[in-house]
DNA sequence: TCGTAACAATGAAACGATTCAAAGTTCAGC
DNA sequence: GCTGAACTTTGAATCGTTTCATTGTTACGA
C-alpha cells in the first residue's frame, strides 16, 4: 500500500502541472517564481509529500554541505567537545559535520578518510592516530583541504590547531615539582601517540631542571579509565617506598582510573602520599572523588579556529596555510593542592 | 594545478580502454572480470586516484546504506553509549550512522528528521524530544521504518526499545526509603521530558506505600551538570531543618552537579546530612567526590536491540511491531550507603 | 497600437554510478 | 573445424536534481 516509491519533483511538477524546472526554482529561487505558481507547486509538494533527494542534489552540485570530521575517542569528553564546538561554527556557513571515531587505530581512520571522500566532503578535520604523512599528501593532491585537530603540522602546506602539548606537560610536572614532590611518574601510552610524547617531553623538561628529581614513565595500553585503574592497581600492590609521590596522567580518563585504584586502596591518601594530575580538564574533574587538578586545553576555541582554517583554504585559491598553537592552562584543585584554594595559571607561551 | 575536477568512472574506463560497465563490474562483481581486465582497471584507478562517488551510487541505488539517529543529548555519556553500540550494531549489516543532536529541542528534532529523509536513510532511530506522534504517523505513511529509542512505543504500529523508567524510579526511591530517609526530594526537569515523569511517578508511587514519607518535587531547567548545580545551591541556602534528607536526580549529570554544591557547603556530608541518587550509571558515577548510587540501564543492549528491530523492519514487508522494555538495577554506592559494601539489585518486572 | 524591457516558465542536458539485455569471446568435446 | 555452453565485455538507459539558453507572457511608455 505505502510501498510506492517517494515522489520526485518530477511527480511534483506534473501534479502542479507546471516544469520541473519551475519546481526546482521554488526550492531554490523562490523569488523567480510568481506567486499563483509557487502557491499551486507548494500545494503539490505538501500533498505528494516530496522530499527533496540529496543524492540527486550533489551529484549535480558536485559537493556536499558536509564536513568530515575523524577523532581519536568520542568517548573522551574532550573530543566530543571540540566536535560540539566545531559543529556550532560549521552550522554557521550552512555545513554540516560527519563524525569518525578511528578509536587510536590506523585502519579505522584510513576507513573514515576514504568514506569521506566518497561522501564529497567539502574538506577533513583529522586528529591523527600517527604519522599520517603520505596520506595526507594524497589528500593534497587531490585537493581536499585538510586541516590538522590537536596535532601542530610538522609539515608545510597544511593548517592545524593544537595546543602546545609540550607546555602543558612542564606545566603539570612544574606544578608538582613546586609542591615539593621528587619522585615523579607519568602515566600515558602507547607513546606513539604524539600527544602523549609531546606531554611526556614537556614533564621530562621540568624534571630536569630540578636537581634530585626522578620521572618514572609507565605505560597504559590506551587513554581510557579502565586502563588507567589497571596501571593504579599495579602501583597499589608496590611497596609502599617504591611508589611515586606524584602522578602525571597523559589525560583526565586515565587520571580517573588511577584515582579510583588509589582511593579503594584505604592506605593511600591523594594528595598527601601521592599528588595526581590529569590533562583536558573534563567536566567530571571537577566532580571527581578527589576533585582532580588538570590542565585545561580550549576546547571551544579549538574546535571552532579549526573550521575557520578550513573555510580559509575553501575561500582562497593560494592559502596561506597556517599552524594555531593555544597555550594549555593549569587548574589546581584538591588531588595536587589539598583543601588549599583553587588556582588558575597560564603557561607561559 | 590539482584543480582538475574528480576521476569519474568514465574517466577509468577511457585510461583502462574498456566499458564504463566492466568498471563497475570490477568494483561490485570482482568474479565477473577476468584476471587480466581487473589488473588493468585497478591500475587505472590507481594513477587517476579514482574514488567512487557516493551520491551517483545512492542516487541509482534509491537508498543510502545509513541509519539516522536522534538524540537528546550527545554530552550525556547514557546516549553516547547507545550510540556507539548502535553503530557496531549497524556495522554488522554494513550500514554507518548518522547522528543528530537534538538537544531537547523539537525544532532541532524536526530538523534533523528532515536531513535524514533529504539523506534517503534506512530508517531511523528516534529518542523523542516530546509527542511526535504527528511525525511519526507522517514517516509511517512515507515508508520510513521508524524505531524508538529509550521511549515505549504507546501507539501500535511502531516498534521501541525502552527501560521501565516507572520501575526505575520506583527503585531509586525505594532504596532511600529502605535507608529509613522520609523527607525525599526528586530534581529533574522539564517534566515535559518522557523520562523525567516517569521517574518521577515511580518515586512517587514508593513514596505513597511508606506513611509518612514526602516527596518534594525540584524543577531543573534541563539535565545537565550545571542545571544540578544550581538546584543544589538552592538546597544549600536553605535552613538545615528544611533540607530534604534524601535527593533523587533524574540523572547521573544533575545528581553529579548538585554533589558539587552540596560537598562545596562544608556542613553537608553525603550521604549522612543528605542521601543522593543518580539515574544512568554513568563511567563517571564511579569516581566522582563520593562515589554515586545510581539506577543502571543496558545501553549497550538498548542500542543492539533498536537496530535489530530496525532491520526487522526492514526486512519483512509487515512485520511485527515490537515494543521491547529493559529491566533497570539499582546500584548501591557511597552517596547512600555510605562506607557500606556496594551491591546490585535488580527491579522486579 | 506597437516595441520592448522585465519577468516567468520551459525542458533538455548534465552530474556519475549501476544495471542488464545484448553482443562478443573462449574452449571443451566431438 | 564446428557447436554450444560458459564466461566476458559492452554501452545505453536510468536514478532525481540543478542549470541555463530559449521561449512565452505581461505591462508600460510612446
Amino acid at each position: 500500500m505505502s510501498m510506492t516509491r517517494a515522489a520526485s519533483i518530477k511527480d511534483v511538477a506534473n501534479h502542479a502541472k507546471v516544469a520541473v524546472g519551475t519546481v526546482s526554482n521554488v526550492l531554490n529561487y523562490p523569488d523567480r517564481v510568481s506567486k499563483r505558481t509557487k502557491e499551486r507547486v507548494l500545494k503539490a509538494i505538501d500533498e505528494l509529500g516530496f522530499v527533496r533527494n540529496d543524492a540527486a542534489r550533489q551529484l549535480r552540485a558536485g559537493q556536499s554541505r558536509t564536513i568530515g570530521v575523524v577523532v581519536l575517542d568520542v568517548g573522551n569528553p574532550f573530543f566530543t567537545s571540540v566536535v560540539r564546538s566545531a559543529e556550532d561554527a560549521a552550522a554557521l556557513n550552512g555545513s554540516a559535520v560527519l563524525l569518525g571515531d578511528s578509536g587510536h587505530d590506523s585502519d579505522r581512520e584510513s576507513h573514515y578518510i576514504d568514506l569521506f571522500q566518497e561522501q564529497r566532503v567539502q574538506g577533513l578535520l583529522i586528529s591523527p592516530v600517527g604519522d599520517i604523512s603520505e596520506r595526507m599528501e594524497a589528500l593534497r593532491e587531490r585537493g581536499l583541504p585538510t586541516v590538522l585537530l590537536d596535532r601542530k603540522a610538522d609539515e608545510t602546506g597544511f593548517s592545524s590547531v593544537s595546543v602546545d602539548d609540550d607546555a602543558g606537560g612542564y606545566l603539570a610536572a612544574r606544578h608538582l615539582l613546586d609542591l615539593g614532590r621528587r619522585r615523579l611518574a607519568f602515566v600515558g601510552g602507547p607513546t606513539s601517540i604524539r600527544q602523549v610524547s609531546d606531554r611526556l617531553q614537556g614533564a621530562t623538561r621540568a624534571v630536569q631542571e630540578v636537581s634530585g628529581a626522578r620521572l618514572e614513565v609507565l605505560d597504559s595500553e590506551n587513554m581510557t579509565v579502565l586502563a588507567g585503574r589497571r596501571v593504579g592497581n599495579k602501583l597499589v600492590e608496590r611497596d609502599p617506598a617504591e611508589r611515586p609521590d606524584a602522578v602525571f596522567c597523559a589525560n583526565d580518563l586515565i587520571a580517573l582510573g588511577v584515582m579510583q585504584s588509589l582511593t579503594m586502596m584505604n592506605g593511600i591518601k591523594i594528595p598527601d602520599d601521592i599528588a595526581l594530575i590529569g590533562y583536558d580538564d573534563i567536566d567530571f574533574a571537577v566532580s571527581a572523588v578527589v576533585p582532580l587538578s588538570s590542565i585545561r586545553q580550549p576546547t571551544e576555541a579549538l574546535g571552532r579556529t579549526a573550521i575557520e582554517l578550513l573555510a580559509e583554504e575553501l575561500d582562497t585559491q593560494h592559502p596561506q596555510h597556517r599552524a594555531v598553537v593555544f597555550t594549555p592552562e593549569l587548574v589546581v584543585r584538591q588531588s595536587t593542592a589539598g583543601v588549599g584554594a583553587p588556582a588558575v595559571l597560564t603557561a607561559v607561551s
